[in-house]
DNA sequence: CATGAATGAGCTTTCATTCAT
DNA sequence: TATGAATGAAAGCTCATTCAT
């Protein structure tokens, strides 16, 4: 009762280590439950599997998460916020050309960092995906990838008003021919187990993107 | 029993027209579960809204296929055959630049008349998909995909050959690139409402993929 | 093919069986739900015991019913419905008096013979049972007493026309402390074991309700 | 540990301080409980509702009680003393009829100022609600009825001998009767939002109870 | 002794598959 | 061979209870 000070101190500390060790245990449990996402599919992912991939039970999930569907958007949102700070940074190259090399290096490192699951999210607006995800309102990749475009979209214009990049095709033609590029590049190195480096092959795309495969 | 060869016409018949009857039986649940199949997703699509949909009852699914992967494999199967065989039909042109728009023509053509369906289980070696479609060892999207770069490759080399197509760059390397691009192309297409066409934007692709985006 | 009025008739028939065959299972369901809300209250009852009380699986529940609360909903109707035809048909006898006691008579047997849950569920206005009943808004047991109610008060005014009920208490008074009255005597009869005859003290609380317990 | 007998005093008080925190823990406890089983039901209310209720935490129930059921336990009998406490009062007025009054007055007051569960707990001998309330066998509410009746049968008998109650019908059924209408009087004010006074409600029962409904 | 996160048995519900008719 | 109801394993989620801090 006295001195309440001596004790809001270890109190706060508690306190602290309790969030530490919450956090702790979301990334844990939004790690595992990745980990299963991309073996099984969202759909046959088990909760039990998660939990168990976590070293948890299952009543713990629910301690951090309302549902299925709220870890898989809290997988998608840990990426998406990441994802975007890091194309939004400022490029370090001057150039259309560059800043796109840049750019999709950027992308592509991301991707081949932090796991695959939030470029096959990206992906899910394929119909037969949609089922195999969760169909919470909030999970909307359209809207990610319309922004990621409009990054393409304006580098792709200075490029134009450079004169490194055709006028004769539609800016928005374009971007989508490149991104759909970098999402198939992306899909290819999801699908394979031997890794190559996605990064490079983004560069290489790139090239091939901009010069063409005629020989002139 | 006596007289079996005056019987045995008739049974011939009789046999020939249940034979014909059993295959249009298959065919009408492969429509209808292919319908289903896309609008819910492999998991969600229920066996009983297949049945409903071909117009039969859910038993009957069960006595012409084994389970609900089989329909699936089966589905796949059956485009797989008229896929091939019309990518191996004779070209009409000559020149590869002209029978690489045709191929891609013929395919992406294919895909717009056939449904989706095809062009989804091609790109379902990413594992998420596994998932969410029949996870038999049956379905196999690899080999058929490679079939299909294979095709690519023989041309593209015909192209080197020919000094149309540059040879600084591997062939697999375009073939590769040239076929995650049509596939992109179709996914994009599978995912939009508006349905533009598949095949116009399959030759801009290839204009763009020859050319390259940079201003000359 | 021919004949097809050969085929129709033991389709009918097929059908008509088929019905009958419904309807007996959902009778049997509803039987076993009864006995075991009963005995174990609605939140505590189990639907794998309600099958098992069947004879079924617990799969066929759901074959006849959309969830648990639907049971239960099913098992009010059946009775409900029943139950105001009952109170409903003219009385046999004449006077207020006389047709008090045959519309206590009747309800009292109709319990007796039913089953208690509808006596129960009537009562469960009671903050407690809600928690213990489904919580459909279908499940309105305050406008089943009030149909009830509008009955006892439309005979008491009769009697208060002919002299033979008092004028100094309120209709509405009267009415209430008679259905209070017969509702606490169905739930003591519930909650005992020995059952006694509910109709023979129905009528004995209807003389009591009439005369008083006063020594004249 | 020197000269226990010094230190003795002050742990003696020690002692009845925790006590008395303890004891107004409980009293705490019990209170947020009876809000909580009353507005949920017994089934459907949670514990960590009731430790919210009460301002601590989960755990700190479980120091107090061994579980819910013994919430539940302690619940009734901590009203269970105070009732029949009341009940065994001596009267304050003279004559059967008198004191009859003054009986029911007391219990529906009681009812009135401590809330409803006590009465709910008294009627919970109906089977679904042994359901919905906790089933431990020391949970038993009839034997307080008994009690009860037995308070009343006393009374009742007395206005027998004074000639004031009729003799032609045996006691036990009126005390049965008188009894059955209180309950219904109570749970009926427990199940209304508006709760009108129940004292009064319970004057006037005892009237209609004496003097009956019929027309002198 | 208070805390509150971890636990996991147990619940309702779904649906691919079977099988008697 | 068609039927469609029965089946029951399996999944997501809840919450009374425990226990390390």
């Amino acid at each position: 009762m006295s001195k309440p000070h001596l004790k809001s101190r270890p109190q706060a500390l508690r306190q602290a280590l309790q969030e530490q060790t919450r956090a702790a245990y979301r990334e844990a449990i939004l790690d595992a439950a990745e980990r299963v996402f991309l073996s099984d599919g969202f759909q046959s992912a088990k909760m039990v599997d998660v939990a168990e991939g976590t070293g948890v039970s299952v009543g713990t999930l629910y301690n951090y998460f309302d549902s299925k569907d709220a870890v898989f958007q809290a997988l998608v949102d840990r990426h998406r916020t990441r994802y975007f700070d890091m194309l939004c940074a400022p490029f370090l190259s001057d150039g259309a050309t560059s800043q796109l090399r840049e750019l999709i290096g950027r992308t592509l490192s991301f991707i081949e960092t932090n796991g695959a699951l939030f470029a096959i999210y990206l992906r899910s607006t394929t119909p037969i995906l949609d089922g195999s995800m969760g169909s919470t309102p909030a999970i909307n990749p359209a809207e990610d990838n319309e922004r990621y475009m409009a990054i393409l979209a304006k580098l792709l214009e200075g490029g134009v008003s450079d004169g490194i990049i055709r006028k004769d095709i539609p800016v928005d033609e374009l971007v989508w021919t490149l991104h759909s590029l970098i999402h198939a590049a992306v899909l290819e190195w999801v699908g394979s187990s031997e890794r190559k480096s996605l990064v490079a092959r983004g560069q290489f795309l790139v090239q091939l993107f901009l010069e063409g495969a005629s020989q002139k």
